[in-house]
DNA sequence: TAAAAGAATATGCTCATAATATTTCCTCGA
DNA sequence: TCGAGGAAATATTATGAGCATATTCTTTTA
């Protein structure tokens, strides 16, 4: 590495050798020299962009949870929102061998999180951000007639988040759910909360 | 610390404080020094009875699982089956504010077990001996005529264990979910599975 | 009084951070 | 066009704290 380069690309790619890194070492084992080797480049570079390993850690962590949120919000609203709704949970699912990676290097950040308030805050939003989506969505379900009126949506949605989230975990870290069954355990959930029937 | 104690009995102490310390500090920060702290007792006592630091930490992870494990083989069962697996899965749920920092706790163990061989391994155990109950206790229902016949009973059982995870980890990890709301939305999920109307 | 339990101390390694050195690249005067 | 020279970028090495493990010393109990 020797050419120099944008700050804001140099810190994405250190990113990534530590998404990397922590993917493959856990979170635990992961030390700047590992980060800086992954990256092909010495420990002082990394000290640059990053003050402290913290630092570092916590745009990690944003640099993630960035990413699946612009993943779900590319998704485009077209009713049904049954089908917008799905679309929407399958982004954060870990359905491409590519994304198994991210699911490890997330379950140790949210852990992290319990102890990092700026984390705990980044996850927070994400989350918050999350429920708001599904509850106006759920909101439009419920005009359009695709939804039962009597819901409370924001429970709902809340529900949802956590039941995706409860997918991932379990994917991670037991053989309970591979790709294929998470999607359809999805599809299940999602059917039943909307009437099995109507609007297919 | 200076009475002699069941080797049993002095293990299950230092886990307790172990426990104690992960909880306050993190897994991160959890130092041998400090669980010997806590415990009020030398860092040679600690290590007396736990060969290494991965030993304890171990010995931690399974004695959380071992806890609620039995806090769910407690539960009696009796039908209707739709109440028994309520019962079961809120001994799983946060519900009570000391079970809150076994919750951090847990969760770090199982981040861990994403890099450790034998916590996978343990995690694996206590989430496939819950799927097996479930999945039986479903049976039991469909022959009942409690619940739908034409479920896949055990994707059932793997769902709902997972939407029960997601819950404990939004309950540790967000403001989404308090014990009142983690108990209603188990509720909901339950209910919906078993159809709203019959059998309470 | 032996042997087990427990406490106190020592050792050495890993790692984050700090400090120093080297390279790369840009600019500007001739 | 062409180098100096300087500043930013990158690399290298040094420092020191924290911690797990090893070792030794002391107390308890049978």
């Amino acid at each position: 590495m020797t050419q120099h380069a944008d700050p804001e690309t140099r810190r994405t790619q250190v990113a990534e050798a530590l998404l990397a890194t922590v993917a493959e070492r856990g979170l635990a084992r992961t030390t700047l020299t590992d980060v800086a080797a992954a990256a092909g480049v010495s420990v002082g570079l990394v000290q640059r962009y990053f003050r402290t390993k913290d630092e570092l850690l916590r745009f990690g962590f944003d640099y993630v949870c960035r990413r699946t949120q612009e993943r779900v919000r590319r998704v485009p609203i077209v009713p049904p929102v049954r089908e917008v709704v799905v679309a929407l949970m399958e982004q954060i699912l870990p359905l491409e061998p590519e994304r198994e990676n991210e699911l490890g290097v997330w379950l140790s950040f949210v852990q992290a999180s319990l102890t990092d308030r700026e984390m705990a805050a980044t996850h927070q939003a994400g989350v918050t951000e999350l429920i708001d989506g599904l509850t106006e969505a759920f909101e439009g379900a419920q005009r359009a007639g695709e939804l039962d009126l009597d819901l409370d949506v924001r429970a709902e949605a809340a529900a949802l988040a956590a039941f995706v989230d409860g997918l991932c975990l379990h994917h991670a870290t037991t053989s309970s759910f591979d790709a294929a069954s998470s999607r359809a355990a999805l599809r299940a959930y999602v059917d039943r909360m909307f009437g099995r029937g109507e609007g297919r």
